[in-house]
RNA sequence: GGUCGGGUGGCCGAGUGGCUAGGCUCAGCUCUGCAAAAGCUGCUACAGCGGUUCGAAUCCGCUCCCGACCUCCA
């Protein structure tokens, strides 16, 4: 079975065909740093770590970038005297707009990394591309689709739409919609039509981020930052361009214009969208009061949960939802997910722990592991489909249990088919998923020290337990219970687990 | 208003023509000093109304509802 992909840009699921065999070029439209990063976006962040992942684990070399929009993105309506993001946040903090982009870069990285995504290949900055971005317009300009007025420059998307057919593809615009936009033109604006958008942006008196142009001095206009950092990294027809859905126009729409400005051609084969991290059913909005960051999920403290979320649990809640569909954030389905991680988790540790005398068999019960193992990696092919594969996983779960309670026999299985068990679970819980066993977090000296502690005091509550000591047995597992370690009495002995 | 995507059991969420999704919750049972854990069993849904078909959650039409985008947004 080969890898489909579910193409923004023909609505079809398509057979994942890369450019040059072997390898995979990424590029997913990052953050712009002006901010604390949003738990939506680290959805999407999250789903295409997870992707980057699976084309690892299929063997691809693949060459991710993400890139950090620390310039360009305007706030509010370009015609009426729009504000650089970052500009405004510096201008409202009195610090340099360099000290905003570090802060916010940090966190975004500091968010992501307790979300145990892998770093991307690279991970170019706007500002670090300015030249390249001079370059870009210069180039559109020279191609004829550009024009320039009083020192900002615009794009000539009708031209454009009048001599390719590539505009309005992938967000599904009419074009004719588009030329007859009866938009009012608002005053101070420049554009030849309303669907022509700027490059290059002529900066005012009081603007922060500025740098020498040709036609002023200005900074670029968003947009063009990923055109020219894709491009850069990835040339000038790359595999894969992801981004949230919200994306799709008119940053991804203007991307392909821009692109084929310059180069002649559209930048990407593929076009992958997230779907947007809703809350309580409705769109997270800061202005109503319906949103919740990272933190609070970690710490519990918002109106909206009842208690606090390890990033692990989260994690798994928006794995359990595919990547292209809108996804409700409320209490109880945090609640829910967190239980069947663990159990899932739990049932992997137990997995791990299990072997046969057999080296291989042919029962039935060696067929369903090979089997289950087979289907939870094909779900993987099939558009990255994790909440398939996590219910193939889970089937298993009982069929783990059961052969760690005697009711199914370990040599029914054989060694073969445990190893496969133990493997596939491990690839894709662990190196696909990309989830990490939170419990057992710290160095190995000291997981040593603990777990030989633990053996200590299971023995002694045995001990007690033999005894008839209840109320010394009861005294060791609630003090334990209330450090947030939990004993689980069962045939093989009892085992414990660190978490609530 | 325009464009696109949705409405699935108590909750979340897969699923595009026939076959049990899965998770959580709940109930009963087994195990157990009690509890938890683990296991077993049960809970059969597809917004509404028409239509196509031997057969539809899945295709078509209409209605209602929700979300996203329409130059701030992952």
């Amino acid at each position: 079975m080969s890898l489909k992909i579910y193409n923004s840009i023909s609505s079809q699921k398509e057979t994942f065909t890369p450019l040059v065999e072997g390898r995979a070029g990424m590029y997913v439209c990052g953050p712009t740093v002006y901010s604390d990063v949003h738990i939506g976006n680290v959805r999407t962040f999250v789903s295409f770590d997870m992707i980057y992942r699976y084309l690892l684990y299929l063997g691809y070399k693949v060459r991710y970038v993400r890139n950090i929009t620390d310039v360009g993105h305007l706030e509010g309506d370009v015609d009426t005297g729009a504000e650089d993001k970052i500009s405004k946040k510096a201008r409202l903090e009195q610090v340099e707009p360099m000290e905003v982009v570090q802060r916010y870069t940090l966190g975004f990285h500091h968010v992501m990394r307790l979300f145990n995504t892998l770093d991307p290949s690279i991970e170019p900055r706007a500002t670090g591309h300015i030249l390249e971005q001079i370059e870009m317009v210069q180039k559109i300009m020279d191609k004829g689709y550009a024009y320039e007025v009083d020192g900002s420059v615009y794009f000539d998307t009708v031209k454009l739409i009048k001599e390719a057919d590539v505009y309005g593809k992938l967000s599904g615009r009419k074009v004719e919609d588009l030329l007859v936009e009866t938009r009012e033109l608002k005053k101070q604006n420049e554009k030849r039509n309303p669907a022509d958008f700027a490059i290059w942006i002529k900066a005012e008196e009081n603007h922060l981020l500025r740098w020498n142009a040709p036609w002023s001095e200005g900074f670029p206009g968003w947009h063009l930052e990923c055109s020219v950092m894709s491009t850069k990294y990835l040339g000038e027809r790359f595999d894969i361009h992801g981004g949230g859905n919200d994306l799709k126009f008119p940053h991804h729409e203007n991307e392909i214009a821009q692109h084929y400005g310059a180069c002649g051609n559209t930048p990407a084969n593929y076009w992958l969208h997230t779907n947007m991290l809703l809350m309580n059913g409705r769109k997270m909005s800061k202005s109503e009061g319906n949103f919740i960051t990272p933190e609070q999920l970690f710490s519990g403290e918002s109106e909206h949960i009842s208690k606090a979320y390890s990033p692990m649990a989260v994690k798994f809640f928006f794995l359990q939802a595919h990547y292209g569909s809108t996804l409700d954030l409320n209490d109880a389905s945090l609640g829910a997910a967190e239980k069947g991680y663990r159990r899932l988790l739990e049932a992997y540790n137990t997995l791990n722990q299990l072997s046969s005398e057999i080296p291989r068999s042919d029962k039935p019960l060696a067929i369903e592991i090979e089997e289950g193992i087979k289907a939870a990696f094909e779900e993987m092919d099939d558009d990255f489909n994790v909440p398939k594969s996590l219910a193939r996983l889970f089937e298993m779960c009982a069929t783990i249990n059961k052969m760690a309670d005697g009711q199914l026999d370990v040599n029914d299985a054989g060694q073969y088919s445990l190893d496969i068990a133990k493997k596939g679970f491990k690839n894709l819980l662990i190196d696909i998923y990309g989830l990490s066993d939170e419990s057992a977090a710290g160095t190995d000296d000291h997981m040593n020290q603990l777990d030989g502690l633990m053996k200590l005091v299971i023995d002694m509550r045995q001990q007690a337990r033999q005894n008839k000591d209840w109320p010394t047995s009861d005294k060791i597992r609630d003090t334990l219970a209330a450090i947030d370690i939990e004993l689980k009495d069962g045939k093989e002995g009892t085992k414990w687990v660190i978490g609530k």
